[in-house]
DNA sequence: TATATCAGTATACTAAGGTATACCACATTT
DNA sequence: AAATGTGGTATACCTTAGTATACTGATATA
C-alpha cells in the first residue's frame, strides 16, 4: 500500500525512475545472466553444474557473470570448507522475486507478437 | 482470462518462454532505446526533436535505433510529403503498453534496493 | 550570397563485450 | 602412474556496439 504511493511518487520523478530502471537492467545485461538466473530459479547449483547446463559458456564468462550477479545482490555464493572446496550459488530473495519481472516481460512479448501479426 | 491460461502454458514450455522473453529484450537492447521510448511515451516527435532532447546521441545512432524499433513494431514512422519532408515518430499500441514492463522493472528495482540495504 | 534547417547517410575509428585456449593446486578414481 | 573432477584465473584474440566527423540536396531565412 505504502509502496504503491512511493512508486507513484517515483514515477513522477524521472531521475529516480531511471535509477531504479538501471538497477534492474544491470541485472540482466550480459549474454549469460538470464540463462544463469533461469537455472538458479530451480535451486542451488555448483559452478561446474552451471557450466554443464549452460553448455556454451566458458568458465571465464561464467565466473564473471556470477561475480556481477553477486555484486548486484541477485546471487549468493557460499563456500564450503571441504577438500576440494565446494562452492554453491543460489538466488537471493531479490533474485527469486525477479521472476515477476521476467513474467511481465514474457506476457508483454506474447501480446506484442499477437498485435504484430494483426498489423 | 484466456490469455492467462495461455501464459501458464507458455510458462511451462521453456522454449516459448524464452522466445517471448527475447522479443522483449530486443526491444530495449541498445544504449539509446529506453531514452527514445521514454520520450515517445509523451507523444509524437520528429527526428530533430528527438536529437535535441537526447543531447548526446549522434544522428547515426538515432537513425539506427529508430529503425530497430520500427522493425520490432514499437515505433511507427510517418513521412509527410512537405518540403522539406517532415517525419514523425510515435509509439505503436505495443509501444505504449511497454510502459507496463518498465513499471514492473522500476518497482522491482526499488524493492531490490531496499532489500539490499537491509542485507 | 551565406547560413540554417530538415532527415538522415558515409567512412573511419575506438571501446566494450565475449571467445579460445591453456593453465593452476589439490584430490579422487582408474 | 595417468586421467578426471573441483573452482576457477591468465593471456591473447576477435566481434559487436557505439563514437566522431563530415557530408547530402532541397528550401527557407538573414
Amino acid at each position: 500500500m505504502e509502496e504503491e504511493v512511493q512508486f507513484e511518487t517515483v514515477k513522477r520523478c524521472s531521475s529516480q525512475y531511471i535509477l531504479a530502471l538501471n538497477d534492474t537492467l544491470n541485472v540482466i545485461n550480459g549474454k549469460w545472466k538470464l540463462p544463469i538466473i533461469g537455472i538458479l530459479l530451480y535451486g542451488k547449483k555448483r559452478f561446474k553444474e552451471l557450466q554443464r547446463e549452460i553448455t556454451k559458456i566458458t568458465p571465464r564468462m561464467l565466473s564473471k557473470e556470477l561475480k556481477d550477479l553477486e555484486l548486484n545482490g541477485i546471487v549468493k555464493r557460499t563456500v564450503y570448507d571441504t577438500t576440494p572446496v565446494m562452492v554453491e550459488y543460489e538466488l537471493t530473495e531479490s533474485g527469486k522475486t525477479f521472476n515477476r519481472v521476467l513474467d511481465t516481460m514474457v506476457l508483454w512479448g506474447m501480446e506484442h507478437r499477437e498485435n504484430s501479426i494483426g498489423n
